[in-house]
DNA sequence: CGAACTGTTTAAAC
DNA sequence: CGTTTAAACAGTTC
């Protein structure tokens, strides 16, 4: 369930339910998962005994700050993953997130002193787990985006638009569905070099990155958007054939007529 | 069966 | 330095 409206309604479970609850075992079984150095020792000797205080998010990183100030766990569910707080689901999965529950697919967890837990479960396995992330890797969140970030982040990018808004170190959060999304509205074509982008239309975006996150959120997530991502259906906006094509490497659906 | 999929990291090439 | 491309991860879906 990646896509940052997934992962906030995902923090939000965290934070209503696995605050302040006293970590007693560690669930790690899986080198590949834990990143950046972390090993199954280092978090259970971080963790055991402590309590998370708080859920925070940066883009689509889960930060987790405990009692200890030192010791915060940085938490990302990739494609697939999922949080589980008492064995409930926390949030919608997208469409390839599996609704399966094999034991197996728990990468990380913690089992709390009161006999509930916290795990994540990730079937494709693209996730991570970290002791205490670098924050500083990523841009300005795109729920709270400005203006004048936007317009930074932009500024002197030989890049298509769409690689920079998905660059997660200029701006954090947005995924392949968004951007689509988020463009489709704003009427900007993905490939367009992004510093040739004028302040009106970089304005447009502006507001379109902010109206597509609010709306999307209230209808329920990421996959809620208006732009159909299929050749099959027309544009919505002006009935033309919707094109299909690789950008910053991954597959862009986009309108070639209103889209500039 | 084959291809594609919401993400990130790393490497290599230009 | 910036940008692009490919590979890797593993399961589901069309």
């Amino acid at each position: 369930m990646p896509e940052i409206l997934e992962v906030e309604t995902a923090r939000r479970v965290l934070e209503a339910r696995a605050l302040n609850r006293e970590i007693a075992r560690v669930h790690a079984p899986d080198t590949w998962f834990m990143k950046r150095g972390t090993t199954a020792p280092a978090l259970r000797h971080a963790l055991v005994g402590n309590a998370f205080t708080a859920a925070r998010r940066r883009g689509k990183q889960i930060v987790l700050d405990t009692e200890n100030p030192d010791v915060r766990v940085g938490v990302h569910l990739g494609m697939s993953g999922r949080v589980l707080v008492d064995d409930e689901e926390a949030g919608d999965p997208l469409v390839y997130a599996s609704n399966r529950r094999m034991v197996k697919w728990h990468r990380f967890g913690v089992h709390f002193a009161d006999g509930g837990d916290f795990m994540l479960r990730d079937p494709r396995r693209l996730g991570a787990v970290e002791l205490d992330p670098d924050e500083s890797r990523l841009g300005p969140d795109a729920m709270t985006l400005t203006f004048a970030q936007l317009d930074h982040a932009i500024a002197k990018r030989t890049a298509p638009i769409k690689a920079v808004l998905m660059d997660q170190h200029r701006i954090a959060g947005l995924g392949n569905l968004l951007v689509d999304e988020v463009l489709w509205r704003a009427g900007i074509a993905p490939g367009r070099v992004a510093f040739t982008i004028d302040p009106a239309e970089r304005k447009v975006l502006h507001k379109a990155i902010r109206t597509t996150l609010r709306t999307l959120d209230r209808r329920g997530g990421s996959h809620t958007g208006d732009m159909p991502r299929a050749l099959e259906v027309p544009c919505p906006r002006d009935g033309a054939p919707l094109r299909r094509d690789k950008v910053a490497g991954r597959t862009t659906y986009w309108c070639p007529v209103h889209q500039h």
